[in-house]
DNA sequence: AGCCTATTGGAACTATTGATAACTTTATGC
DNA sequence: GCATAAAGTTATCAATAGTTCCAATAGGCT
């Protein structure tokens, strides 16, 4: 009954790339694991997983088999080992660190949400230029100086950084970051940060673009 | 030199349906040409756009085309006319109404945020169930109390419902809202709430995955 | 005025990617 | 051990992205 380890097949292993849109589903295939693990079931088949996540069960065994065979066939999946392979797959686990820059409303926001202790990131330090600011505490951390950036950054290992701060800064600060050796930029800004800093990962978010789908979709309907 | 209107022939008009993947973009090209208007362009190319953007000219032009023929030959595309149609099709300057169901961290912040002002939504009402928080003031509006709900959206026109509340509360008040006739929900909590209100357009945001496809890429890496 | 040039509109086509369905293989459980 | 269930895998279909081409048309130049 227990899922032996050791028999990944998948295109993964063969070299293949895995596309976007498929990395894109990887993070809602964590939620619905971390959902059932705490419902406490054990065992799952693709066709029952399809139709909780409202999928087709054949792209759930698809997106899968682009890691490795997680599954058993005859038996389904054994939800804890495939939550554990999506999680190594994610970097839950990973001891990942991150900085925050810029502790507006949005970046006070993020650092209190559980989201981060969820992902297995941890928040290591706040960061922000305002002298209003600095020396406050957020989220049990005392907001530093800018000035104290590199220092920081050069004495931990630190990951990922948290862009929220006015767009106007972001392309120096990112540059600074890269260069003391963050490798993740979490972009809230809406500066396109991609080309400034080759080899650093950026991942955009733009909160507002999602706002306006749903106008979008408002104005169609009243029409 | 002038813009002339009234000569849309596009697909929309032939009643063509628009793909979701270029609707999805469309917050990109609003996004652009604001800032194409805060430079001062008046006139812009579908390959200057191209360069700017990194997409392609083709794309450009067939994207727009779907909604209609915003430029003009040998001239390119009037930025303010462009920036006023794409308005149009965002419903940027409907006038929607919305409002906040929970005003913790992310309810706060977000409310905050010029976001809303920048896409014509107002925000103008904020709702929490916390007897702590109901009755204090955010972004200049008092919070009022989960029982007001009804009687507050029957005496307006409320578009839009912003849910930032915990996620076991998510689908009741969801069905209370679209009971009053709130047909947008921008929904953060988590749930899944496309079955439970028919009718209603929902938008989901999960900020934790893309978060989350930033750790992979960063794994991804380093291997 | 009239020609030259730039640039969209639009169609048609190709390539690529993504999603679904169909089929094959293998474990499980009686 | 055999029937069944369900993953793994391959093939097919659909959607999207991107290209090419050409006609139409506006703007600028002489």
């Amino acid at each position: 009954m227990e899922r032996e380890e050791g028999r990944e097949t998948g295109a993964r292993i063969k070299g293949a790339e895995v596309s976007p849109a498929v990395i894109k589903r990887l993070p809602r295939y964590f939620r619905y694991l971390r959902e059932l693990i705490r419902n406490g079931t054990f065992r799952i088949s693709s066709s029952e997983l399809s139709e909780m996540m409202n999928v087709t069960a054949s792209q759930i065994r698809q997106d899968l088999n682009c890691f490795g065979g997680f599954g058993q066939q005859g038996y389904g999946y054994n939800v804890n080992y495939l939550y554990a392979k999506v999680c190594e797959l994610l970097g839950v686990g990973e001891g990942f660190n991150a900085i925050l820059i810029g502790a507006g409303n949005l970046g006070k926001a993020l650092v209190r949400n559980p989201m981060f202790e969820k992902r297995g990131v941890d928040i290591v330090g706040i960061f922000d230029a305002s002298p209003d600011v600095i020396g406050t505490t957020v989220a049990g951390m005392t907001v530093r100086s800018m000035d104290e950036l590199e220092r920081f950054c050069r004495n931990r290992a630190i990951n990922i950084a948290v862009l929220t701060l006015p767009k106007e800064y972001a392309e120096e600060v990112s540059r600074r970051l890269v260069e003391v050796g963050v490798r993740g930029l979490w972009n809230f800004t809406g500066k396109e940060l991609e080309g400034i800093c080759p080899g650093a990962v950026v991942e955009n978010v733009h909160i507002g673009d999602s706002l306006m789908t749903l106008c979008y979709e408002l104005r169609r309907r009243e029409e």
